[in-house]
DNA sequence: CCCTCACGTCTACGGTGTAGACATGCGATT
DNA sequence: AATCGCATGTCTACACCGTAGACGTGAGGG
């Protein structure tokens, strides 16, 4: 049995959370399938939130930043999309994975990368810090809706569904787009990224650099 | 004792947890506040789960839609707005507010009023669901982070000085938005509605003025 | 050699959601 | 009017949860 370490408690977790979903990662049963007590945990994570931040941080890990080689809407779109399928990779933690803050070191580097991207665009530094939270937020929420799909799916499509109903125009039944599904994701950042367009386009700071 | 009512639970567990925070709107508690036993209240709701879907549905009571009196985005931010007010006036359960699917009568109000709107945007259908969808989900992702501001503000504010010191241009200190603010929210809010501006425009049903 | 200290274990406390049996009262039917 | 059925509230019990605090135990430094 190998020594007890917060990368490898961290890993369990992950592995917990994938397998049996969210609620499974409880300490007492990550000490179990770690073949330890569950106290032994908290020799290594102050409590439990702690370690659920550094679950997340790990399914971050194979996200990667194209760089600045790529125009900055395309670097974002990259990093975002990426940051979603990684979060994804996990159902059912996906959006407990989203919906902390980018601490860890990874995501402190994807929140450098977009940090780069937006200043790239030209937008002040205030408006880049500003865009930054609207962006993750918006993926939060964008993979909160897609974490419970298949227990809510049916809940959004009633939502659609009722509204259709009323105001006359309805939607062409089974056309209705997926709730969590990638042309929904990719819609709303598309929205995000022409308010960024103009929101850049009425600083001082143009493109005219590089 | 008057009876023991859907109404009254639910709003029992809102004032319990405008008081003590989301995690006090405990079966148990709930049920100690109301002066009946714990059990009492699955005669009135299947589980944990839909009380506090009604919880949020009341919470939504008081946001009003302006109507189809104004032009197609004032109304948006306005209702978006109004639920976000609302959402707030209940601290510490805003996010579980914003969290759940529109189901109840107050959330299919709204969603229709929604509708009306990105229709009159010159949206088709199905883009206004998606759109929708992305706004809820925005508005979601905005009153979560704003939820527990208090405890993980400073945490955001970490990321913040984290990534402002990486790049170069560092973020004069002091000017950080504040993260569940409402210039916060605006700024967000005014970023899609620039892109539906956009997506409007590529179809047939253009606007009339501006 | 002993002492310290990091690490793992154990027990226990107060909490959670809810299943299932039981009591009670009211309204409708016979 | 007597009866039945059903809705409502109560009680007990189960299987969990996070974690505080005391206890062992082994390795490394003085």
């Amino acid at each position: 049995m190998p020594k007890l370490t917060p990368a490898r408690i961290a890993d369990a977790a992950l592995t917990l959370g994938d397998r049996d979903g969210a609620a499974a990662m409880s300490m007492r049963r990550i000490a179990a399938d770690l073949g330890c007590d569950p106290m032994a945990i908290y020799r290594h994570f102050p409590n439990r939130e702690a370690l659920l931040d550094a679950v997340a941080d790990l399914a971050l890990t194979d996200v990667t930043d194209p760089g600045p080689g790529l125009p900055w809407d395309q670097r974002l779109s990259a990093i975002l999309g990426a940051v979603r399928a990684a979060a994804l990779r996990h159902p059912g933690i996906a959006a407990h994975i989203a919906a902390r803050p980018p601490l860890g070191p990874q995501g402190l580097r994807l929140a450098a990368g977009l940090t780069a991207a937006l200043t790239e665009a030209g937008l002040s530094p205030s408006a880049v810090v500003q865009t930054m939270q609207t962006l993750i937020a918006y993926v939060a929420a964008a993979l909160a809706m897609a974490d419970n799909a298949g227990v809510r799916d049916e809940r959004w499509h009633q939502v659609s569904q009722a509204m259709s109903g009323l105001p006359g125009p309805a939607v062409p039944a089974g056309t209705l787009p997926v709730v969590g599904s990638l042309e929904q994701f990719d819609y709303g950042l598309r929205l995000l990224l022409h308010g960024i367009r103009a929101e850049a386009g009425r600083d001082p700071g143009r493109r005219a650099d590089e």
